[in-house]
DNA sequence: ACATGTAATGCAACAATGTTGCAAATATAA
DNA sequence: TTATATTTGCAACATTGTTGCATTACATGT
């Protein structure tokens, strides 16, 4: 398993703590996190400005990216969680309990574009409700 | 074509400036559009509250949709400008002019959720350039 | 045309988030 | 250990989302 210091390193990026807080909290979680999880019970740790500096500059040397839902919120997780080399970032959102997911793998999507339109990325948000919460519903 | 009239009635909505301003203003374009845009000569014409609210309004009355970008921008554009039944709302962003244009017809979308994952709707955002970008650019 | 009840509006106020400039603190490499 | 470039924290401001409430406008029946 990869370790921070090796992400950081492998991208010329300076240790600091601010950056190692972020990928830390996102090597362990499963699922992505807001900027308000990823704090967690630190919420005054770093100050506001630094976080929003660092998810930005680990998002350009694409260790993270940015998951932005349909109620504007924004998640965040590691790119090693996607699998496919094609740009198709295709993510799952419960509508209950508000977890995120980056879709790994088996996802394919086509569309017919208008006549000499380029297209360079896709962003899937999948809206429904996780296993647990199906089962708890109705 | 169908007139704001028509399109109010039929949810049961009195007439009221702002929303005839704002279906008008969709209707009247072929490309979804920013709470700026759709004001545009007159960004003033109504307090931002009412805007605001009557967005939500038409949203709610299955009217128009919403349309967030990566860049957590938000545009709207009338629900008649989807053909497909399936709940597969798919978008084109032009990186360069940052139009934005809903896909109609020819899309197809399949991922493998996890076990026992329900997908109530899917919304796709492809993020490139537009055919006059991409002609002028490079 | 008018009165009436209901719904929409404008305004004030606040919350959340994004964004910049700058001086002080820090990380790395010499 | 020192030098230098980078990062941080703070203040400040912008934009957008959100609510409560008193005033105004709409649609309906008279
Ligand atoms: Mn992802
Ligand atoms: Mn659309
Ligand atoms: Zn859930
Ligand atoms: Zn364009």
């Amino acid at each position: 398993m990869i370790t921070v210091e090796e992400i950081l390193r492998k991208q010329d990026l300076r240790g600091t703590a601010c950056r190692r807080f972020i990928i830390n909290g996102l090597l362990e979680s499963d699922r992505a996190l807001s900027e308000n999880e990823l704090k967690g019970d630190f919420p005054e740790l770093f100050d506001r400005v630094t976080f929003y500096r660092t998810l930005i500059t680990l998002e350009e040397h694409g260790i993270i990216h940015k998951i932005v839902l349909n109620d504007n919120s924004v998640k965040y997780a590691l790119n090693s969680h996607h699998q496919n080399e094609n740009n198709l970032h295709s993510h799952f959102h419960c509508e209950e309990c508000d977890e995120v997911l980056c879709l790994e793998g088996k996802t394919r999507f086509e569309a017919e574009l208008p006549d000499n339109f380029v297209s360079h990325s896709v962003f899937v948000v999948i809206e429904g409700f996780c296993a647990d919460c199906a089962s708890h519903i109705k």
